[in-house]
DNA sequence: ATACCATGTCGTATAATTGCAACATACTTC
DNA sequence: GAAGTATGTTGCAATTATACGACATGGTAT
């Protein structure tokens, strides 16, 4: 984005919006957990259990791959999506970071001084 | 959105990716910190520390507002605005659900029967 | 009442996202 | 090599997000 003045937030705060962001379409949710429940992680595989077309479904791989969320792996004819289940793990720990720090009772929590 | 298929979702992601996708972006990210670590929580002041405009950090705002992450008092002439500290805890449980699962080892991740 | 101050809303412009059909690519099989 | 299959890429249209100036609102203070 040159449009937006992105470059002004922390580095913290840039990275965790961007993976939000990445999570913030219910496909990639869903795809996110189809993966991490089917033993097939074949890329028609995943089109064909979504709601959406295979064009569709292909671009929001691509999203996610390009965050490195999950890696494709081509097998002959197919293409086989895994889980970065490290990255994963790395994620999950910076937004419980963000979620503990933002639910720490502040003073502007309720019975705080401030409202 | 009328033009996404977002029906056919679950219930479930697309209450994740809508708050996933509040999250997603620094502003709003810059936001909630802000509201969790100072002592006034007053518009004005988070406007001044964000190098964005008063409209436009006025827009995160409501958007988050409106997802009840956060929520506003007005007092005489200013509006303080606090955190939904149960809605964080809340939101934070359904993450951490979802990164659980996600990062569980499956089939498909590294050392599993596909990739 | 008048002047002022802090916020929110509206209008507008630009950028990014979303979705899909049509085409291109690359591998497999016959 | 030709036909078929699975994917990715391109191009286009519609929607949404982002950003900000200008105006409206509503309370304060003199």
């Amino acid at each position: 984005m040159t449009y937006a003045k992105t470059t002004e937030f922390t580095q913290e705060q840039q990275e965790l919006a961007r993976v939000a962001k990445a999570l913030g379409h219910p496909a990639r949710v869903a795809i996110i957990q189809l993966l991490a429940s089917k033993q097939t992680c074949i890329s028609g595989d995943i089109a064909a259990e979504l709601p959406l077309s295979r064009t569709t479904v292909s671009q929001h791989l691509q999203e996610l791959k390009a965050l490195d969320l999950i890696r494709g792996e081509i097998d002959g004819l197919t293409v086989c999506y895994c889980l970065n289940t490290e990255l994963l793990r790395k994620v999950h720990q910076q937004f419980t970071a963000f979620f503990v720090e933002s639910t720490a009772t502040s003073a502007c929590a309720p019975g705080g001084t401030c409202c």
